[in-house]
DNA sequence: AGTTACAATGAAAGCGCTTCCATTACTTTC
DNA sequence: GAAAGTAATGGAAGCGCTTTCATTGTAACT
């Protein structure tokens, strides 16, 4: 167990090399390398003793030269806008529960909903030459575009819907949920329509399809708040405080999100509206308070997870190179019809 | 922009290289890397036509060979149960903001809670050669501790704390946490007191640190359900059925999360409580949503994101050489006293 | 004018793996 | 019993960088 130095550089504690194990378990480097990566071609016997010897040092292969060597990292890659909204903390769950059980390993990067922010980080993931890369949403700067098929790895997109995708897309239409919202209070038949809701281009969508299944019929009223995405529960209450102000008349409002409806239940509650006769609410996402609200909260349900999981199944069949992985992949959505709806 | 095929093995699609620049440049590769490391070694006109070449080609950088040759790879791992949890979620945006700003990347881990899980996340993780590496906690297995202590690297534990950390904590005593809850509710007075939580590890802690404080005082009764970590609104609202099913009396409950509590609330709100003075009810995070219950939510406070930040400036700090980082960085908690205690 | 410094660059070696191409020792097969 | 596998192993080269140690030219001092 003595540290004989030899001619290094950086003589730190002992970082054990394949070629320490292959010296001490008298076989090459090569076949050390061979018993990690492909047991199968090595004699059981001599497996066994380099395994003795892996453990006896606590050897931890350096997968940085492993992957300059094999050119597969073993490495996939995610952009996603945030990660302490529910929305993207499940799909990456998802995402990550898939990779690792692949024994890939997730890096994670996050963009703030920022194009620019996502360039950059597109630029630092690149540099580790990840196997495969996942970007939220199908919208990115041209320079993001240009970097990423130049790359020439696989590409799925996340959370949106497209024709032409960069390589693969998994998600769902917006613009369709905003018009399946749309038909929905508009079964039930009220004077006005709202939409309260964040400025991400996702949430944009929806709002747009719901304005224009609406179209003709009614205009949508946008209580202009400077909301961020993600937006909160106060921007909820504030909008529907501005809402509930501004006139009269039952009332149909979509939000953005589970967490912007609740604020504007809550502040319906506090007006003393009659849910949902007098005033609707429809959120998005169906979290895990939802079905908790009082009245419990009617929204649109997809399946988060799933995408996460869907993302990394496509990203790795495209590794192993098959071709028949598809454009487009759909998840669905519906909505979960409760009390304030 | 021909491919012109060297002896390359895998001749892809162009993969620049360093080597590629420099005779595009004409400058030697040793100078190209000092363009892009420590371009103040290098003469302006230089650098101007390097960098124009490096924009002409969309030149990547490859940081796995940089890493093994440099032995730094700007990479800081961390490992957290989950990011579906608020409570770590926060952290991780905080930590990421800290660790991008500084030019590093963040390789997260997710261990569901489960200490075997850390162990394999941890040697996985350590084959990428970070240069730190952030554990949640500080209870490992010593196998764990083993690797990690031998690995050599700066190591900071979060959300906890341990005057023997590995090498630094950063986080507060949910012993302590425990104690003061207690502490708010002896001081109202009620005739029962409970605590509704989940398993892991810190959760137990603050339970231990309640129960301990009104030991001699009172029996602190502990719905039994079995809970994972972390536990639903749905637990906190099971769990307080059974509480409220099992005797009278008034009661002081503390829960181990904000959405438990808001289970809870829910609950009691259902069976008609008079909160808080037949019934008081203390969360644990203030999430986003605590002060928009009914009544709102009294809970205890920590700066999540904080944390984050904290372990980023730590970890940083470490690498840079500082001795003076301490074993423990305390963070500050406390409660909100709001409408349910 | 001669020494000394520094700024700017390059040559060579090597980080720790994997890949390709042998090589050796056995089994089969006809 | 020779030809043709197949199983198990090794040698050498190289992945794309950074590091150390020179080397050059030019500015700065006596």
């Amino acid at each position: 167990m003595t540290g004989h130095d030899k001619n290094r550089r950086n003589p730190t504690n002992g970082p054990v090399t394949l070629a320490d194990i292959a010296r001490l378990a008298d076989v090459s480097p090569v076949t050390v390398s061979r018993a990690i990566n492909t047991p199968n071609l090595v004699k059981p016997q001599t497996l066994e003793a380099i395994a003795r010897v892996i453990a006896r040092t606590g050897y931890v292969p350096n997968l940085l030269a492993g992957g300059l060597a094999s050119r597969r990292t073993r490495l996939i890659a995610a952009i996603v806008p945030s990660v302490a909204s529910t929305i993207f903390a499940e799909t990456i769950e998802g995402l990550n529960a898939e990779l690792v059980s692949a024994g890939y390993q997730l890096l994670l990067g996050l963009s703030g909903y920022d194009l620019q922010r996502e360039l950059e980080l597109t630029r630092a993931i690149l540099a580790r030459r990840p196997d495969g890369i996942i970007l939220t949403g199908i919208s990115h700067l041209k320079e993001t575009r240009a970097m990423l098929t130049g790359a020439g790895l696989p590409i799925v997109e996340i959370w949106d819907s497209t024709p032409s995708p960069l390589d693969t897309a998994v998600g769902f239409s917006h613009l369709a949920v905003g018009v399946l919202v749309a038909e929905h209070l508009l079964a039930k038949g009220y004077d006005r329509y709202a939409q309260i809701g964040a400025n991400d281009p996702r949430a944009v969508q929806r709002r747009d399809g719901f304005v224009n299944r609406l179209a003709g019929i009614a205009e949508v009223e946008l209580p202009a708040l400077d909301m961020n995405s993600p937006s909160t529960f106060s921007d909820g209450r504030a909008a529907m405080a501005q809402l509930l102000d501004r006139g009269h008349g039952t009332l149909g409002v979509f939000c953005s999100s589970d967490v912007v409806a609740h604020g504007a239940l809550a502040e319906a509650h506090f007006q003393g509206c009659r849910i949902p006769e007098d005033l609707a609410i429809i959120g998005f996402g169906d979290f895990d308070f939802a079905p908790h609200t009082h009245p419990p909260l009617t929204t649109v349900r997809i399946d988060r997870r799933d995408i996460g999981t869907k993302a990394a199944q496509s990203i790795l069949k495209k590794i192993a190179g098959s071709e028949d992985v598809g454009a487009m992949i759909n998840v669905d959505f519906h909505i979960v019809a409760r009390g304030t709806a």
